[in-house]
RNA sequence: CGGGGCAUGGCGCAGUCUGGUAGCGCAUCUGCUUUGGGAGCAGAGGGUCGGCGGUUCGAAUCCGUCUGCCCCGACCA
């Protein structure tokens, strides 16, 4: 490709609204641009990359015995009445009618077409397992779009769906699946983690993410290298402390606390540390608002806590006024002691004595609270966040915390949805039997930006190999003037794209610098330069984009080394 | 959904407080010079200042309203 003829357009300043690198790095090297929230134009540019993904992608579902298929991007409701998500869903799901009124979503996933699919297509056991993947446009209307390509509304998404005669069945096929995500990410060069998930809106029992880990990931990630487990934090668990509670030393005591509105307020007024208190969460109930109670250094896990009995989910959160009704006293001041709510401890708040919390008085609080005087002894629930330093669930080591960015998801499903539609066949018995679902997603879209947050440096993206959008880029200096540049940069042009190699040829009249400035920014990994100067002794001027200093290599020798490194 | 901020040429911004008919840098076009790390000089094109309404002799600027966009937030108990 000839850059006069590509139409690419690279800035040196970029609009305000890009807030992390690879949304800064993809709009300044031309490979997106913004239409209106959430929605992105693929470039030229940017579209070679995303065909690279989705390459890779391709080759390794096919390879694990995969069937690709397309399905409609607009969906019926009534099949997402069948499974019960039309009403389960909520406003992520894109609605919208046809001129008859029929109502219908553009859909957010699959697995309601996929399993009307598989319960006309599948007859017999003889038939399994079999696996049906797609890649596709899905839009989810998200709350807040941003990071650019990382959490837009449209994105596009390979989503494969198994379907096994028993859980045996589908044990293997998810495993399969497994093996495959970690080969694909494997070959896109990423460096990436597996954590044990929640499920969430999917359903299901047993789920895993892919994160490829980047400090800009929207996610957090507990692991222990002494153990491999690894988990998201949403579900990763934490332990009831073993170790005995302190005994009782101080006198339970109000005191006026006016101000007071934070537990840091509280602290410094008292000169403790937030661990020796503890927090009062008013949060929606099954039945009326109900109280969480948390160690003060501690973050509430709403995933978590909304899976309690008796608690609302989603979780959300009780307003002011709600709060003043329901205790009548303020947000601020709350705590267990004489709270007229049902109350859920978090297993670390029984490991306290002596600590401190709100009164129920507006400006009071108690300090030298404690259990068996105070308060009854806590029922206690794995209500928090875990943090680095917590044991792991196994028991042979400590957590670390590391930040994510989920690029693939896989599920065991069961039968959620064939038992909700009637997805079954035949078994060798005879009876008709309900099909093991899984499904398995991974964010094509969403893969191009995490490589970059991974793979960049000041001077703009360094694409792993197989992401390039080109893998070499020719760049002649002073071509306008010099035909012996000319016609060598014309030769080898020609040369290297017969031998297949994608080649973007600088053929613009520009300075030097403007083009190794742009090279670099667009980030394709083997440069060459034609110059005079080195075309007189016969040689040409090499840099790969990870190097820090270039090298002359005879004519030979460099067209040797491009055939070789794209072999590997 | 709650809170904050922004909206002026393709991009980045100034001008708004204190009303007087729009400016800078980058990009684009032309010419000359320059040519190994985002060149210089000279010139040119391009904006109903987000929409609507109001105040005023006069509105980018003041007032009202709507829209769009960005950031923060379920951590305040």
């Amino acid at each position: 490709m000839r850059f006069s003829q590509f139409g690419l357009t690279t800035l040196k300043e970029v609009p305000a609204d890009a807030e992390i690198v690879s949304h800064k790095l993809m709009l300044r090297a031309g490979l997106i641009r913004r239409l209106a929230s959430g929605l992105f134009t693929w470039m030229p540019l940017g579209l070679r990359v995303l065909r690279k993904v989705e390459k890779v992608v391709r080759e390794e579902m096919d390879r694990a015995g995969a069937l690709e298929l397309l399905m409609p991007a607009v969906q019926p409701s009534e099949l997402w009445e069948e499974s019960g998500r039309w009403d389960q869903y909520g406003p992520l799901l894109l609605r919208m009618h046809d001129r008859h009124e029929r109502e219908y979503c553009f859909g957010p996933t699959h697995e309601e077409v996929i399993t009307d699919i598989a319960r006309r297509e599948l007859r017999s056991y003889k038939q399994l397992p079999v696996n049906f993947y797609q890649i596709q446009t899905k839009f989810r209307d998200e709350i807040r779009p941003r990071f650019g390509v990382m959490r837009s509304r449209e994105f596009i998404m390979k989503d494969a769906y198994s379907f096994d005669i028993d859980h045996t069945g589908l044990e293997a096929s998810y495993g399969r699946m497994h093996d495959a995500y970690s080969a694909i990410f494997e070959r896109l060069g990423l460096k990436f983690r597996i954590v044990d998930a929640d499920s969430g809106e999917i359903g299901g029992s047993r789920s895993q993410e892919f994160h490829v880990l980047a400090d800009s990931g929207e996610d957090a990630i507990a692991y222990c290298d002494a153990d491999d487990y690894a988990s998201n934090i949403e579900t990763a668990a934490t332990m009831a402390p073993d170790a005995d509670r302190p005994v009782p030393a101080a006198e339970l005591e109000k005191f006026p606390t006016p101000g007071v509105k934070t537990i840091d307020d509280l602290c410094e007024m008292l000169g403790i540390t937030p661990a020796q208190t503890v927090k009062t969460l008013i949060v929606e109930g099954t039945d009326g608002p109900v109280a969480l109670i948390l160690r003060g250094d501690h973050e509430l896990n709403a995933v978590k806590a909304q899976k309690i009995p008796g608690v609302a989910s989603p979780l959300t959160m009780a307003d002011n006024a709600t709060i003043n009704k329901a205790t009548g006293s303020e947000a601020g001041s709350l705590g267990p002691v004489g709270m007229p709510l049902p109350l859920f401890f978090d297993h670390a708040v029984a490991g306290l004595a002596d600590f401190s919390c709100g009164a129920n008085e507006a400006g009071f609080h108690f300090k030298g609270v404690n259990f068996g005087r105070d308060l009854p002894e806590p029922e206690t629930f794995d209500l928090r966040n875990v943090v680095a330093g917590d044991p792991t669930p196994g028991g042979t080591g400590t957590l670390s915390i590391a930040r994510g960015i989920e690029v693939g998801h896989i599920f065991q499903l069961g039968t959620k949805y064939s038992e909700a539609m009637g997805a079954t066949v035949q078994a060798p018995d005879g009876r008709n039997q309900v099909m093991e679902m899984g499904c398995y997603g991974i964010g094509i879209t969403r893969i191009v930006g995490a490589a970059i947050e991974q793979n960049h440096d000041d001077d703009g993206i360094i694409w792993p190999g197989p992401l390039a959008p080109f893998d070499v880029v020719l760049v002649p200096i002073n071509m306008h003037r010099s035909d012996e540049v000319r016609d060598a940069a014309e030769t080898l042009y020609a040369e290297l794209t017969d031998q297949g190699h994608e080649v973007l040829f600088d053929d613009r009249d520009a300075r030097p610098g403007v083009k190794f400035a742009d090279a670099e920014l667009v980030g394709i990994p083997h440069r060459l330069v034609i110059s005079d100067r080195n075309l007189a002794a016969g040689e040409l001027e090499y840099r790969h984009r990870r190097d820090a200093e270039s090298r002359n290599l005879k004519r030979e020798e460099a067209l040797k080394l491009l055939k070789e490194s794209s072999v590997s």
